[in-house]
DNA sequence: ACGTCGACCTGTGGGC
DNA sequence: TGCCCACAGGTCGACG
């Protein structure tokens, strides 16, 4: 479930499902599943084991969960064995979680029969009667354990430190994005999906807000005034906003919350795989574009292209 | 510093 | 029916 509203649903569903509890054991089944944590699959398990789970976090198209507890090292630094073992900086943990083109995060009873793309069984030591499965039939998504960056108060693991803030966040910062975009000569859509820039942006909303703000994906940024910015990124936030609202966008059954539900929004899309179809503006068929690996849908009315 | 491309995977649907 | 190809919501690193 890959774009912003789809991971905050998930997202959602592990604060309430799963925050506060403490995991027993873990399977790895799919060593491609951890292939960020570079110490392999034992060690993912090893640490693991103990941890007590935080409120999860997520930024972008990342999902974390900050952790306690657990593991040698951190019960050292808890203990304070000594001053010589006890770090100068503390640093947490945190479970991170990327769920690529297919990934799932399910919160299954212990009974519910292995999915077929069962790729990681996380085990809670509770009475509850559900366990956490990361189910992933291509592959590209994955869980790993990370340090925290130091004094960051959302706790975000180092490894994704250069993962700009999300629009959704209240501390994304606008001028400054807009002042990025005009020192980039590059074109919208490229822009809308670099996540150095902006975060949680996919090829379905980037061609849903450029149809909203009746952009053309190869607009050049370098010439944005404010007012423009200021109108895309609204158009950004609403149509995010309004997925969030009905559960996300679910072509097929890969793109459910974990409980396994889809969401509504696929009915609700005004561009994405809606070619020859009438705009719903102007009524003229919508247009499909292959574009860097992947489709640009349009309307070639409403959104003109540059002059070249 | 940018852009382009291929790699990483499995599965589905259309055309023949 | 099978076979082949195009395509699918993402990210990363190599290369120019």
């Amino acid at each position: 479930m890959p774009e912003l509203p789809e991971v905050e649903v998930v997202r959602r569903g592990l604060e309430r499902w799963v925050s506060g509890r403490t995991i027993d054991t873990v399977e790895v089944h799919h060593p491609r599943a951890i292939r960020r944590h570079t110490a392999g699959a034992a060690d993912f398990a090893a640490r693991l084991k103990g941890l007590r789970l935080g409120v999860a976090r997520r930024r972008g198209k990342y999902l974390w969960l900050p952790v306690t507890g657990g593991g040698p090292a951190a019960q050292t630094a808890a203990e304070g064995i000594g001053p010589l073992v006890t770090p100068s900086v503390t640093h947490g943990l945190a479970i991170l979680a990327h769920l690529g083109m297919s990934g799932q995060l399910l919160v299954q009873p212990h009974d519910a029969p292995d999915e077929k793309h069962l790729r990681i069984r996380v085990r809670f030591d509770d009475d509850q009667d559900t366990e956490l499965r990361f189910v992933d039939q291509r592959t590209f998504g994955g869980l790993s354990v990370h340090d925290t960056v130091p004094g960051d108060a959302d706790q975000l693991p180092d490894v994704i430190a250069h993962i700009a803030r999300d629009p959704l966040d209240p501390a994304f910062d606008d001028a400054a994005f807009h002042d990025a975009l005009r020192r980039r000569r590059t074109t919208v859509k490229r822009a809308l999906l670099d996540q150095t820039l902006i975060s949680g942006v996919g090829n379905i909303y980037a061609d849903e807000a450029l149809w909203r703000s009746k952009l053309h994906y190869e607009r050049p940024t370098a010439t944005f005034t404010r007012p423009r910015t200021t109108e895309l990124l609204g158009h950004v936030r609403d149509v995010m906003n309004a997925a969030l609202a009905v559960g996300g966008t679910s072509f097929d059954s890969l793109y459910v919350n974990v409980n396994g539900e889809s969401g509504y929004f696929d009915r609700s899309l005004d561009a994405y795989g809606r070619e020859d179809e009438p705009c719903r503006r102007c009524g003229t068929p919508i247009r499909r574009r292959p574009w860097m690996n992947r489709s640009s849908y349009f309307c070639p009315r409403c959104q003109r292209p540059p002059r070249a």
